[in-house]
DNA sequence: AGAGTGACCTGACACGTTTCAGGGCGAGGA
DNA sequence: TCCTCGCCCTGAAACGTGTCAGGTCACTCT
């Protein structure tokens, strides 16, 4: 393994100073185009690469951002996360991920990796409901931007989606194409937010249509993946009245769930009604394409990149910030009979033509 | 902002030199227990964080490992993180995450990130076919493994899949199924490596089953995502004898196709039978179940870490391994209509019920 | 009692960079 | 001729660690 190469051999190859190569690399102004020439040739006939750690021992922090979120195979976070990094790269910093699975400790775990790389700020969608993590942060100095989780702190820029909202447009729905037994699969409402916010958004439309607030029934999942859907579907299946309609927390248990009555042989939507949440790309080519409450995700991990790069700009300059996006149902054959027909029909043509 | 508490005061509040809190953290059997407790105690109460910028400066390279994708809005990919950020993590290493969207100048421009954070190695998926940029690493000692690109590299592990294979697989099970018009769904050969080894698997397969060569049907995408394939499904279905099966080279791109199909009113696998390639987990929740090559996707990503990881240990006795997995067709409802059958069935049943 | 032996700790240096006070020097003005 | 002023450059001092040669001290052995 050849040394690597530092600042110093190049000054020496250049026959200058070291502080003069700092200078071509830093502020190439200030130095006199010949020289700044020489200095140049050096660095690309030594391949010398820039020594990252050393630059931010100096300047004390790193010129990278921590991105922390609960489940990287969620294509809701994908996307955001290509949103932040999009925006960070822009700034010329550089994005680390990391992925807690909705586990405290491994949330612990990556913010105490992510402070020891001193890196200048986090976003992140806390697993821990009490933020502890994230004000041990504020109390470091490192900037934090809360993700899809508004509150109203005093020390940290928030950017969220109104998921109250949310829930109520997609129960509001289901009530209006004439639904009455609706079950609610979701995750745990006391450690996660969105959970609490999309069944509080729920429980709003049916109070408002004259049910009574427990009319909505709940399956309660332990995480948000495909495979807690199929396990909450097969519950679901096992209920004496069937309900007629189901409000998925995210797109994932939706697939899930419509993925076990697809095997079971219950019809979607007419036996029963299915809306999800997110509206991922695999919502709409779904086994029966997926009705869902739409957020922005690319632009949600945009703006906390952006509104975290210009609070480290301004400095204490800064105003926290909380920007909220508004959801936006849209509807598909699982939840709308009307929008299966065409193809439902064809379907059934191509059965008989066998 | 507070200022960063260093080893220093520590010392100080400890009463004890630098070099003893130093060995508490690294060496603490070298240290009497009660001094020891002295300093643990100093550093909680100050909370104190290790500076990784300076243990990197002093110990020359970074505990971080670059990962290094096409893409990570693809669900494989997502995979193949979590598989390889898992045995990072067992061995303390961090891993940061980059994206290149098959684009050889986003690759060079991570590439040299990564160089300048002194990563201690790099998986990665190339996007560049000359590996160029791959020879540059090794050139700077940095140790890299080839994922998914079984490059005969001397300087250099691999961890791939028998892609040849794979492509031979699905269009043997179509042959197997009667078709004779098969149109493969392709990125670019000369770019991709992946491209190129499933079309010559897939054309293995027809010229030994007594085809000409070019029997078999191209049709080109830019990318290999869900837009590019619907787009390709459009394409498709404007071919006048319309082929009767499609291979395509990974599932994103068949889930596209698929959806135009179902939104033309053209049958699956009656009138057009499909394969995709990776067998993501939302293959077989797709409108119609997705006959998919399966990779192990997982293990991919935990084996090029700890390929590397070992290499790194090893120093200078490490021989380079090239590790190849078998792949595995995995018939679904979407090339195999007794397959659909089951649920076609009722399904037609449910739409005359209403 | 003196020498030898561990156990434990100290203190200075090095890692590669940025920053900054200051120095050399040529040109222009008095 | 001398002074001043910019321009361009130098060189040393940090930043927070890990390492290591050496030092102190109590204890044991002869």
């Amino acid at each position: 393994m050849p040394a690597a190469v530092s600042i110093r051999e190049v000054a020496t190859l250049a026959g200058v100073s070291v502080g003069t190569v700092s200078n071509v690399l830093n502020r190439p102004d200030v130095v006199a185009t010949a020289t700044r020439e020489r200095v140049l040739a050096a660095i690309s006939q030594l391949g010398f690469v820039r020594n990252e750690s050393a630059r931010q021992l100096r300047s004390g922090t790193a010129r990278a951002i921590g991105l922390v979120v609960l489940d990287v195979s969620n294509p809701f976070f994908t996307d955001v996360a290509r949103g932040a990094e999009e925006a960070a790269t822009e700034a010329g910093h550089a994005v680390i991920l990391c992925n807690t699975d909705e586990s405290i400790q491994k949330e612990a775990r990556h913010l105490e990796l992510l402070a020891e790389q001193r890196v200048h700020s986090v976003l992140i969608t806390p697993a821990d409901p009490t933020l502890a993590p994230v004000h041990r942060l504020r109390e470091r100095g490192v900037s934090v931007v809360l993700l899809d989780h508004p509150a109203q702190l005093a020390d940290a820029c928030s950017v969220s989606v109104d998921d109250r909202t949310g829930g109520f447009l997609a129960v509001e729905h289901l009530l209006a194409m004439g639904h009455q037994d609706i079950v609610m699969v979701n995750g745990n409402v006391n450690r996660l937010y969105q959970a609490r916010e999309r069944h509080a958004g729920a429980v709003k439309a049916m109070t408002g249509a004259g049910h009574r607030a427990d009319a909505l029934g709940v399956v309660e999942v332990p995480a948000f993946t495909v495979a807690a859907g199929l396990a909450a579907g097969e519950q679901i299946l096992a209920r004496k009245p069937r309900p007629t309609a189901l409000f998925c927390a995210n797109d994932l248990l939706a697939l899930g769930v419509l993925q076990s009555m697809v095997r079971a042989g219950v019809r979607v939507p007419e036996e029963v009604a299915i809306v999800g949440y997110d509206d991922i790309d695999f919502a709409a080519a779904a086994a029966v394409p997926l009705s869902s409450v739409r957020q922005p995700r690319q632009l949600i991990g945009r703006t906390a990149a952006e509104l975290v790069i210009a609070e480290v700009r301004e400095h204490e300059a800064h105003e926290h910030q909380h920007v909220v996006f508004t959801p936006e149902l849209v509807v598909r054959a699982s939840s709308d009979f009307r929008r299966s027909s065409k193809v439902r029909h064809r379907m059934t043509k191509s059965s008989q033509g066998r």
